[in-house]
DNA sequence: ATGTCGAATAGGATTCGA
């Protein structure tokens, strides 16, 4: 089973981008992040006729989290649990059916810029409430994933120019602190699994030419609970993606599993 | 010197978010 994310950052921008990446590279799962449209804006039509069940979590404007699936989704639940007064679309889960069942979580990180602050707060808070949720799913025992647009470097390593981030929220010690606490909790990221070494990307800014100085980072995270991990064949970032027609500034990052 | 893009509001340029 081939399962990608991709923050396409405003579907109506990339109307025909998302569709023409979606043939080429055939995931039977896309995790969408950063739709932002309300549900009712979202062109559902277009996606289940190229065969994908369709389920969103919209919002007006902004954010927004998405979910297209070959194979049928189950149990779809919208919002990270832990705060009802979070009015900000960036979670969504559903159980896809396949020859085994999978609970696959898509996620859109708050940014928490500008450091200090309370978008900086936010930031913190929710991932506090990630690992919640992450641990409810170790518990389990689940065959599960979390992935999207974590909004985190995890790694000096994860950037060109990483001595341009220290103060960014994206690169905080605290930031880069809170995604440790999820990882040790026990799960496995899939592309650090596979890939070592600098050099991988998976946003290049618009601004100053950074894509075409390959001045990136990397951002977008498969975390793999033990179960799902034992699963894992591959993971790659099509970064040639970002040279396309009317980019994204994130690509699709994928990977496969024996499932 | 953000070498930018997307959406909302408003009906073009400005503001916010990233």
């Amino acid at each position: 089973m081939k399962i990608a994310t991709f923050n396409i950052n405003g579907i109506k921008a990339r109307i025909d981008a998302l569709p023409a990446w979606l043939r080429e590279a055939a995931p039977d799962v896309a995790l969408l992040q950063e739709i932002k449209t309300v549900d009712e804006g979202f062109p559902r039509g277009l996606f289940e006729d190229m065969g994908y069940n369709v389920e969103t979590h919209g919002q007006k404007g902004f954010n927004g989290v998405a979910i297209l699936s070959k194979l049928p989704l189950e149990d779809v639940t919208r919002g990270l649990p832990g705060d009802d007064d979070d009015e900000q679309a960036r979670w969504i889960e559903a159980t896809v059916v396949g020859t085994r069942a999978i609970r696959i979580c898509g996620l859109y990180l708050p940014n928490g810029n500008p450091v200090p602050g309370p978008k900086f707060d936010y930031k913190l808070a929710w991932m506090e409430r990630l690992a919640q949720r992450a641990q409810a799913l170790l518990d389990a025992e689940e065959t599960a994933l979390m992935a999207g647009d974590y909004n985190v470097i995890p790694q000096a390593e994860d950037a060109r120019n990483p001595d341009a981030w220290r103060d960014d929220a994206l690169f905080r010690p605290e930031s880069r602190a809170a995604f440790r606490r999820v990882l040790n909790l026990g799960f496995t990221e899939a592309f650090r699994a596979r890939t070592r070494g600098p050099g991988h990307y998976s946003f290049w800014d618009y601004q100053a030419g950074a894509w075409e100085k390959n001045n990136g980072i990397r951002i977008d995270h498969f975390l793999l609970t033990p179960q799902c991990a034992d699963l894992l064949l591959d993971c790659q970032i099509d970064s040639a993606v970002r040279g396309g027609d009317k980019p994204s500034d994130h690509v699709p990052v994928w990977l496969e599993l024996d499932a």
